[in-house]
DNA sequence: TTAATAAATCGTAATATTGCAATATTATAT
DNA sequence: ATATAATATTGCAATATTACGATTTATTAA
């Protein structure tokens, strides 16, 4: 199919799914490194940087948008992207707490 | 294409890239839930309590399995899946230092 | 207005993912 | 050995993702 049955799962489930699926890819995670380092990006940079065609960067831009996770503004001829802080404090709290809930250490298999 | 550019990344950012798909399912997620909760998982439970096939989450069990995120021991006639605490600890420290390293409040653009 | 630059969108090909029925495998109990 | 139970695998259809060339849109400069 193809088809995720959302239907199935909570709204946080599938939240947290969406936010995940958006950073899960090694070119999103150049993007979001790089706007981490220099705390702003401008696509024209990226497509030099990461060696992959402006349509190719200027899709993975759109991903992470429309999940939240960067916003971007028009400066002049470009676009400067960078971190959205609401949706990056959510991430931080969503996956914190997802991660942290594992306390044992011995594997019980 | 349907391919992607693996060999333009680092293998960190391949490998943080995999954990990250590897979880960025609500079916994966709630799988994992599961398990934070019991510890420990057996497939037919999942069956019962996820409302998906018996084939599609045995399938989800693999995806997890594979990137080394869930391990599973054969208890007779069921199989028990469990955590694997390496991996965890990776995926922690991985997700920590990219998510920690935004600092900035203001956004800037 | 026109040209130049940057980024977005469209269209498309190749590949990947999701989900399930059917079947196969594995381990226990009789 | 056979039957039963639990899980894995296979094969397939529907849909999604990735990447890019070509084109369009938007902004500035001349």
């Amino acid at each position: 199919m193809g088809l995720t049955k959302t239907e199935m799962f909570t709204s946080e489930q599938n939240q947290l799914a969406q936010l995940l699926k958006a950073m899960a890819h090694p070119a999103r995670i150049a993007i979001l490194q790089r706007i981490l380092v220099f705390n702003t990006c401008i696509c024209g940079d990226l497509v030099e940087e990461l060696g992959l065609a402006q349509a190719t960067i200027s899709q993975h831009l759109r991903e992470l948008k429309s999940v939240g996770i960067i916003q971007g503004t028009i400066e002049g001829v470009s676009v400067c992207y960078c971190i959205n802080p609401e949706t990056w404090k959510l991430l931080e709290a969503q996956i914190g707490a997802f991660l942290g809930s594992y306390k044992l250490e011995a594997s019980c298999c």
